[in-house]
DNA sequence: AACGAAGTCAACCGCTAATTT
DNA sequence: GAAATTAGCGGTTGACTTCGT
């Protein structure tokens, strides 16, 4: 992979995969002046990249603690659960599972759960369950989101608040089980 | 063994939100 | 308060890999 799009780059921004010098140098540039001012941490790095796609490269590859492919069972459930009640909100999502990143989450999903889903909903469930909307929200916003479930009374939750990850102690393993319970309780 | 189809995943693009000047 | 800049998100693309014929 070297420039998908042919482009022109007046600038000579570089484009395409990462070649592991450029790994290393943004590795190294970042361990000495943090992770901020992506356009700056381009420039001075020495890449010639722009900040997007340096900031991509480090959430989603260089960061530490990633963890990388292997999606176990559980972790895939998660997903599966999380997506019916926040539809495409892969941050989200990924925020949910340490070591995950949106990108790999969207993909994942993409490849492998998507197609489990509507196989699913094929063979049992109604279409409005497995089908979140291709942009947005899925039941939890029609349910409430924000403003909370107006039709379903039993579902009496804050999806925003409740993955509010300013709240302490929402990285640790409770949340799964609220979250879970929250589950049971649904129709 | 060769070829095409389907699947996978890294990376880019466009847009919006948040922050800074 | 307005404009400019930066950060972040989700959708999409396309190269590479694997599988089936």
């Amino acid at each position: 992979m070297t420039s998908r799009k042919s482009g022109g780059a007046r600038m000579h921004v570089h484009k395409g995969a990462w070649t592991a010098e450029e790994d290393k140098k943004l590795t190294h540039y970042i361990e000495n002046h943090g992770a901020k001012k992506w356009k700056t941490v381009a420039i001075k790095s020495g890449l010639n990249r722009c900040g997007k796609s340096c900031r991509l490269r480090w959430l989603n590859y260089l960061r530490p603690n990633i963890k990388r492919g292997n999606i176990a069972e559980d972790e895939a459930d998660l997903i599966l659960r999380l997506h019916k009640l926040l539809g495409n909100r892969w941050s989200l999502i990924a925020g949910r599972l340490p070591g995950r990143t949106d990108n790999e989450i969207k993909n994942y999903w993409n490849t492998h759960l998507s197609k489990k889903v509507t196989q699913l909903g094929k063979s049992s469930l109604p279409a409005t369950e497995n089908q979140p909307p291709k942009n947005g929200m899925a039941d939890a916003e029609q349910m409430g989101g924000n403003k909370e479930s107006e039709e379903d009374p039993e579902l009496n939750f804050d999806v925003d608040e409740f993955f509010d990850f300013s709240v302490e102690g929402t990285y640790g393993t409770e949340w799964v089980n609220k979250f879970l319970e929250v589950e049971k309780g649904m129709p």
